[in-house]
DNA sequence: GCAAAAGTGTTCGAGCTACACCCATGT
DNA sequence: ACATGGGTGTAGCTCGAACACTTTTGC
C-alpha cells in the first residue's frame, strides 16, 4: 500500500471550549493563537500543527495543543476532516478536526503563559484558513451533544454542584434552564452520583457535591458517543 | 504553511450499504473487493483509493466508489478519519473513511460486472486493516441517524410507498416497526409528501406512493445532519 | 426577618406504544 | 368470501415544561 501516496500536507487543529467569566456570567470562549507567518500572517487561527510521522491522530491533536498552547484538555473527540483543495492557497492541506474541553482553572493557567487569547464563542470571527467554518460546527456539535451526552462535566471539576452544573450547560447552550427540572433529569439519568459532601462558603444553603459517573461502555472497543477507539 | 508536511499516505475508503433480498427478506448488505496486492493480499476490504492531489475528500470517495465497483451512491457522508500509526503494516496512511447508501437497482447493476461480493452485514468478518472495526462503527452510525434523518428514503426510488419505507427501517434496525405508529411518525415529521399515485399491481389494496422532501438547511453552508458542507 | 439558592411536588400536554378496527384490492 | 396489507382511531404511558411551594443558609 505505499506508491500510489500523495503529496498532500496532513495537519490537526483543535477548536477547544472552556468557560470564562464574561460580563457577569460564564461564558464559553476558546484559544485562539495569531499566526506568524504566511498565508494568513497576522491573523487569528486555531492551534494546531503537523502531523508526525509515527503518532496517532489524537496523539497529535495533544501534541499540538501542548506546544502551542500549554493545554492538557480533560475531553477529546475528532471532529471532521477537511480537505477542499483550496482551502489553503500554499498548496493541498488536509486537516483533522478535534474538539477539546477544558476546565477553567487550566485554562486560566496558561493565559497569562502562552500567546493565546481567550475570544468568546460568539465573537470569533475572520480567523484564517476555514476555521470560521469549523468553529461554528464544533460548536453546533458541542449544543447537540450536550443534550444527550456526558460532556458537560469536563468543564468542571472532580465534584460540583448540580446548580454548577445547570450553568455550564446554560453557557452552552445560551439559553437559561429551570432548575427543578435540570436537576430531576440530570439525577434520574444515572449520569452522577451524590457524595456526602457540601459546597460551603455560599450566600445561601450549602448545596450537596455530585461527581460524574464514568459511563459503562467506555471500556469497549466503541465509545458510542464520541466514535471509535482507534 | 508548507515545509513540516510529513510523509503520511492519504487514503479514502467507504462503506457502502445496500438493501437486498436474503432469506426472503430485504436485508443490509456491504460491498468488499478482493485485494490482489500486499498487503493483505487475497483478503477482502472496503473499497477505496488513494486521494488525488487536486480533488476534494469527497470527490476521492466518489472516484474511488467508481473506478473500484462503478458504483454512485444516493447519499454519501463523511464517517470518521483513522490514523493509527500501525494500521497498515506497509507504512503510514491516514484513512477518511465515508459513508454511502445506494439503491438496490445500482447495486444490482454493478454486482454482476465487477469483482465485487456483496454481504450482508452481520457476516462481515476478516476484513483487511482495521476495516471490520471501520464497519461496525458504520452501522452503528446508521442505525442511530436513522431514527433522527431522513436517511433511509436514500436507498429507495424516486417514489416508494409508506410500507416499503418502513421495510427500509426495519432492515436497517433489525427489527419489526408497528406500521400504524411508523406511519404517522413519518407523515408528522413532513420528511415525506404525498403524490396523487397508488403502486398497483400488488395482490393487495394499493397503497399511496409519497416522495421525500428536500429538507430546508440544505442550502445553508452547513448540513445540520452529516456535517460541514466544506 | 429577609433574600436567594437548594430541593420537592404537581399539573399539563406532546409524543410514543400497543392494539382494535375499518378499507380496498387480488384471488 | 376471504386473506392481507393499507390506513384510522384511541387509550395509556413516559417524559419534559411550567410553576407553586418548602427548606436552609448568610446577612
Amino acid at each position: 500500500m505505499v506508491g500510489g501516496a500523495v503529496a498532500a500536507s496532513l495537519a490537526v487543529s483543535t477548536v477547544i471550549f472552556t468557560l470564562l467569566e464574561h460580563e457577569g456570567a460564564q461564558r464559553l470562549h476558546l484559544p485562539l493563537v495569531r499566526r506568524t507567518r504566511e498565508p494568513f500572517d497576522g491573523a487569528e487561527a486555531l492551534p494546531g500543527g503537523w502531523i508526525g510521522g509515527d503518532e496517532g491522530l489524537e496523539e497529535a491533536a495533544r501534541r499540538t495543543l501542548a506546544e502551542t498552547t500549554g493545554l492538557r484538555p480533560s475531553y477529546l473527540e475528532q471532529l471532521y476532516t477537511f480537505g477542499r483543495p483550496d482551502r489553503s492557497p500554499t498548496g493541498r492541506v488536509v486537516s483533522v478536526i478535534y474538539s477539546a474541553l477544558v476546565r477553567s482553572p487550566e485554562a486560566a493557567r496558561v493565559a497569562e503563559v502562552h500567546n493565546v487569547r481567550w475570544a468568546p464563542v460568539d465573537e470569533v470571527r475572520g480567523l484564517a484558513f476555514d476555521h470560521d467554518e469549523v468553529v461554528a460546527y464544533a460548536l453546533w456539535r458541542l449544543r447537540a451533544k450536550v443534550g444527550y451526552a456526558q460532556v458537560a462535566v469536563h468543564l468542571l471539576g472532580e465534584t460540583f454542584s448540580l446548580g454548577q452544573l445547570r450553568e455550564v450547560h446554560e453557557a452552552v447552550l445560551g439559553r437559561p434552564l429551570d432548575p427543578a427540572n435540570f436537576r430531576r433529569r440530570v439525577t434520574a439519568s444515572g449520569a452522577v452520583e451524590a457524595t456526602d459532601e457540601h459546597l460551603t462558603g455560599g450566600r445561601h444553603r450549602p448545596p450537596r457535591l455530585y461527581r460524574a459517573v464514568v459511563p459503562e461502555g467506555a471500556t469497549g472497543p466503541f465509545q458510542t458517543t464520541a466514535g471509535p477507539a482507534a
